[in-house]
RNA sequence: UGUCCCAUAGUAUAAUGGUAGUACGACAGAUUUUGGUUCUGUUUGUCGAGGUUCGAAUCCUCGUGGGACAACCA
């Protein structure tokens, strides 16, 4: 009767789900094939994770497949260092493709449909300069006009195509523009440009071409030849779609058909190519896998995990509202997935001694869990000694009301070793604090705990004689402001100052000396790390992927 | 003031004419050798006005608000 409880929890579908669903139901399709269709001119970021999802995740879900399409129509931006940064990161993300595409595979034939429509009179060569036709195609309000060059005859358009393919013109004196209403209400439709010329060298076809399709004429083309089922793009292409199913109408391709959802906005970044390659370029970060960026690259690098990112996007849905997703949200997914999995080290980050006055010379070496959350994971030997470094904030001379750590007279256990009670404060000349002097209470050792007593705190330490150092990198949100793109000004400028915190050598147990850069940790009380890029034999780089919950911060904060 | 898209707690997302639910956040409490985790509870919502209907978040109309479209970018 209650064995409902443990089914998994039926997710409703999203209206794309539910349009795959119909069509396969209905016949229209048997079988499901997505693309997804980036442009190599730049790296991926978190929202195009969002379509990414969508697109493997379809097919995934209805037994279908999945292209990888570049869609490489303008040379002047593309690059191959993209296109591989790109793969890596799909293949990162867990996802595998059917094919590798790239539009300019189809340059060819995007070539014939082109003369195919001028046969059909459904496109001319224009001789009109951008300035003209931009001031021919009027406003959203006010129809535009035809060009004087509309009605060529079909024998010229046809010359004069082959004279820009074959080289005889300059970038810009022609181009090739289909003929569909100058006057519609849709921008879109009016008698977009369907090819220009450009005297660049292509990332694939080198210098065959001089002359390149517009997305408009190659991405449903594309979509048309490699028979997609369901071709999923953003919502600024909504306006594009009568454009599309054009084209197919015209050229009598197979009819792929475009669905449009929203594009993810996240709280405290910007989420455009174009932005993020500006703080690249400016220096606000040090590169497109700057652990602050929202790109997949940097995501990597900073410790987020493929499957916090697949949960992020399970629980952000689908839809064509507007929306902006609180980054605590992609914090909470990341945590849920560390918490399981993450070993756990003591690192101390601002270093305050403590000497333990009644404790013998030598050493001992106590065990830890490395993980409370999973069984499975044993327990490690951290050596504990004399000398300690502890937090130099979890220690206040007049602490106030519900400070749970360590005070003249307050007792506190050590993380898996003793407790621990302040006896004496060691002072400098100019006040501050060296040192502080306390004794242990042998009873009560971890697992043999005979003291009886109760402690409110637990902190993390490391022996001095024993601790490694570390650089340990401490990452913020990126911008001031939760959407850096609605504030007065250059959105640059409220890039956070603070985003990048650096300890250059924080004091850590001696097991993190064989750190690896698949293995996460969690530093206790501090957050979850893992190892940097820039780590070498010599030197330990970790990087804060997220901190812990702090609520102790929030407290203080209410003061 | 053209065409198109959209509107449910702070943020997201369900309810497909029949009890407005879930997650994150926030707040409070319990547990805890991480002020973590876990658990419990609380809080806040259908943009507005009409209409159809026994019944409307859902269908219709008109408003209001937000967004997209005028690159030889994608």
């Amino acid at each position: 009767m209650t064995e409902v409880k443990n089914q998994p929890e039926e997710r409703s579908l999203n209206f794309i789900e539910e349009i795959v669903e119909e069509d396969l139901k209905s016949g229209k399709h048997e079988s499901v094939l997505t693309r997804f269709p980036p442009e190599p001119n730049g790296y991926l970021h978190i929202g195009h994770a969002k379509s990414i999802s969508l697109n493997f995740g379809l097919a995934l879900k209805y037994g279908g497949k999945t292209n990888l399409r570049f869609d490489d129509t303008n040379p002047v931006t593309e690059e191959t260092e993209y296109v591989d940064g790109i793969k890596e990161d799909i293949k990162w993300l867990g996802f595998t493709w059917a094919n590798e595409f790239y539009a300019s595979d189809y340059f060819e034939e995007l070539y014939e449909f082109a003369v195919t429509l001028i046969k059909e009179k459904l496109a001319y060569v224009d001789d009109s300069s951008s300035e003209e036709i931009a001031a021919m195609k009027g406003t959203p309000t006010e129809p535009g006009k035809d060009s004087p060059f509309r009605t060529r005859s079909i024998e010229e358009n046809l010359q004069l195509f082959a004279d820009m393919r074959a080289g005889k013109y300059k970038d810009g004196e022609k181009v090739v523009r289909a003929k569909v209403d100058m006057a519609s209400p849709n921008m879109q439709l009016r008698d977009p440009i369907i090819y220009r010329i450009k005297h660049a060298h292509h990332h694939r076809t080198g210098d065959k071409w001089c002359i390149y399709p517009m997305y408009d004429f190659a991405h449903g083309q594309s979509d048309a030849i490699e028979h997609i089922t369901h071709s999923i793009c953003t919502l600024e292409f909504v306006t594009h779609r009568p454009l599309y199913d054009w084209f197919i109408e015209k050229l009598k391709i197979f009819p792929s058909k475009q669905y449009e959802f929203a594009r993810m906005n996240l709280t405290y970044t910007v989420m455009s190519k174009r932005r993020l390659l500006q703080l690249v370029n400016d220096k606000h970060v040090s590169g497109w896998d700057d652990p602050r960026m929202p790109t997949i690259t940097a995501l990597r690098r900073r410790g987020y995990t493929p499957e916090s990112i697949r949960t992020f996007n399970e629980k952000i849905g689908v839809q064509k509202r507007d929306n902006i997703i609180d980054v605590s949200l992609l914090e909470f997914c990341i945590r849920e997935h560390l918490n399981r999995i993450a070993l756990r080290r003591l690192v101390v980050f601002d270093p305050l001694k403590v000497i333990l006055t009644n404790y013998p010379e030598g050493f001992e070496m106590v065990r830890s869990e490395n993980n409370p959350e999973d069984e499975n994971t044993d327990s490690r030997e951290i050596p504990f000694s004399r000398e300690l470094y502890i937090e130099r904030e979890d220690f206040m001379e007049n602490p106030p009301k519900k400070f749970f750590r360590l005070a003249p007279g307050q007792k506190v256990r050590l993380k898996s070793a003793y407790i621990i009670q302040c006896d004496e404060i060691i002072k400098e000349a100019d006040g501050s604090i060296k040192e502080i002097h306390c004794s242990y209470l042998p009873e009560s050792k971890s697992g043999a705990d005979t003291s009886g007593l109760k402690v409110q705190g637990t902190l993390h330490w490391v022996s001095v004689p024993h601790a490694i150092t570390a650089e340990v990198r401490l990452y913020d949100r990126l911008f001031r402001v939760e959407d850096p793109m609605s504030e007065e000004g250059d959105f640059k400028d409220y890039v956070n100052p603070d985003s990048l915190q650096t300890i250059s050598a924080a004091y850590a147990e001696p097991s993190l000396r064989n750190a690896k850069f698949d293995e996460r940790y969690q530093f206790l009380r501090k957050g979850y790390f893992c190892l940097d890029k820039d780590s070498s034999e010599e030197k330990l780089i970790f990087n804060r992927t997220v901190t812990l919950k702090d609520t102790w911060a929030k407290e203080k904060k209410k003061g």
